[in-house]
RNA sequence: GGGAGAAUUCCCGAGUGGCCAAAGGGGGCAGACUGUAAAUCUGUUGUCAUCGACUUCGGUGGUUCGAAUCCACCUUCUCCCA
């Protein structure tokens, strides 16, 4: 099975320009490949994770990845997907975050010997002529056409600025860019970025006469239609800063039960015997490949350890064990005690486990918040110093949320 | 350039002078049930707090005893005409 097949048996692959091509190029590992990621935040995200695994499986097959940050489309921001307009970032933000994404890449991507590249389209883009570009560019596109297209409809609504407008554009001249520098001749990308990504083999042909391809992969969407990697408090995030190990392994080890073997064929390095093997599992069998999946991504992303680490502490909290070295845990010193004791209310503020005194009443008064096991039932309730005798005391937030507040 | 309309709490969306911290829905959080799942039911969802107080309805001023609601200007957006 050559990898292009294994694209398809994982439910990767969305829509392709000309699948015989690039099934030959793919799988002959003669592709130089390109994928795109605007850096709209410090870290990279989980949609940014599946399109570098897709690019490790490629480069796995010998192809040759490109990686293109978008220091220069980021000025312009995507419309695409979008109901509304994005924030318009200051170029300060912008190359803070290219850095950032920098760092992250170079931890799932080989970028040694040549084997994969790592580029800013800021370097071209940045210094293009207006008028030159709409004549050597701009002339290539029908306004007509760029109207239909989706990632444009959606916006004909809400409105769409001249600015957004013109990122198809860019992007377009991106690949174009690439496939004269270094010969790229294949861009990946979400399937939302379909009609960009013509727009580019597009352009190839008309200024160049050459074919370049396209392949989109599925966003990975949960069993109701959402994007998947989003939380209340926002995108699951892969540094472990704005989203800790510990956190980022409960929430693979959460996803709905219909979401487990997508997720694992999709994200995982996992052989697709072993995948076929854990869809057989049924009813509450299915949480171990809950714990596969979590496992097995936190590694990816984290390491090893901090995989283990995660894994042992939530088989800790939500086993009969009782070790609680992993937990997530806040330390306190004397003086948060005043004449040697500490209110619950100023505790859970202290750790972070409440954004206000009203929701930690509501908490308690509702049953949500127990220490040590005993759960608090007094929102005066003020904790001694002797609750530390062991050093710390553990307190659990609903069902979910454990927390050790450790006494200095 | 001309005309019409809109901006409300996390989101959608009611509210057109006091009864508004602001209906309803979504989402979130918690409880029950469970498998750390889903579905369902219940409670809750501005801040501080004991009554109660304080800040909030795009921004700035104004009218009024009293403004999310009225007026002026500004900002942004949508629609129609050019």
């Amino acid at each position: 099975m050559g990898v292009y097949e294994e694209l398809v048996a994982r439910g990767l692959i969305a829509q392709v320009t000309d699948e015989e091509e690039i099934r030959e190029l793919v799988n002959s590992g003669k592709a130089v490949f390109y994928i795109g990621f605007d850096p709209t935040a410090d870290s990279l995200h989980v949609g940014h994770f599946m399109a570098l695994c897709l690019m490790k499986r490629l480069q796995m097959a010998g192809n040759k990845p490109i990686a293109l940050i978008g220091g220069g489309t980021a000025m312009i921001g995507d419309p695409s997907g979008r109901t509304d307009m994005r924030q318009m970032m200051t170029k300060e933000t912008i190359e803070h975050n290219v850095e950032c994404f920098k760092k992250q890449m170079s931890r799932f991507i080989d970028f040694s010997d040549d084997k994969a590249l790592l580029v800013n389209n800021a370097d071209w883009l940045l210094d293009l002529n207006y008028v030159d570009v709409l004549r050597d560019v701009g002339a290539h596109f029908s306004v007509n056409r760029m109207l239909t297209a989706e990632c444009y409809k959606q916006r004909m609504e809400k409105g769409l600025s001249f600015l957004e407008f013109n990122y198809m554009i860019m992007q377009s001249y991106d690949f174009y860019a690439l496939y004269q520098r270094y010969g790229c001749n294949m861009q990946f990308g979400g399937d939302d970025q379909w009609s960009n990504m013509l727009g580019g083999t597009e352009l190839i042909r008309r200024k160049l006469g050459k074919d370049a391809y396209a392949m989109t992969i599925n966003l990975l969407l949960n069993s109701e239609g959402k994007k998947m990697g989003k939380t209340q408090s926002g995108a699951v995030w892969l540094s472990p800063e704005k989203t800790s190990p510990y956190d980022f392994y409960q929430y693979w080890r959460n996803v709905d039960d219909g979401d487990v073997v997508k997720c694992l064929k999709m994200l995982t390095f996992l052989p697709l015997e072993q995948i076929d093997e854990l869809a057989k599992l049924e009813g509450s069998e299915i949480n171990k490949a809950k714990e596969i999946l979590a496992y097995e991504l936190t590694e990816l992303v984290h390491g090893k350890e901090e995989a283990d680490k995660a894994q042992e502490a939530a088989r800790a909290l939500f086993g009969s064990k009782t070790d609680t070295d992993n937990m997530p845990s806040t330390e306190l010193s004397e003086g948060d005690f005043t004449d040697g004791a500490i209110a619950i209310l100023d505790l859970l503020k202290k750790c972070s486990l409440i954004p206000s005194n009203g929701e930690g009443r509501r908490l308690i008064q509702q049953g949500g918040i127990s220490l040590d096991d005993e759960k608090v039932t007094d929102v005066y309730a003020s904790i001694p110093v002797s609750a530390f005798e062991k050093g710390y005391v553990i307190i659990k937030k609903g069902k979910k949320v454990f927390h050790k507040a450790v006494l200095q």
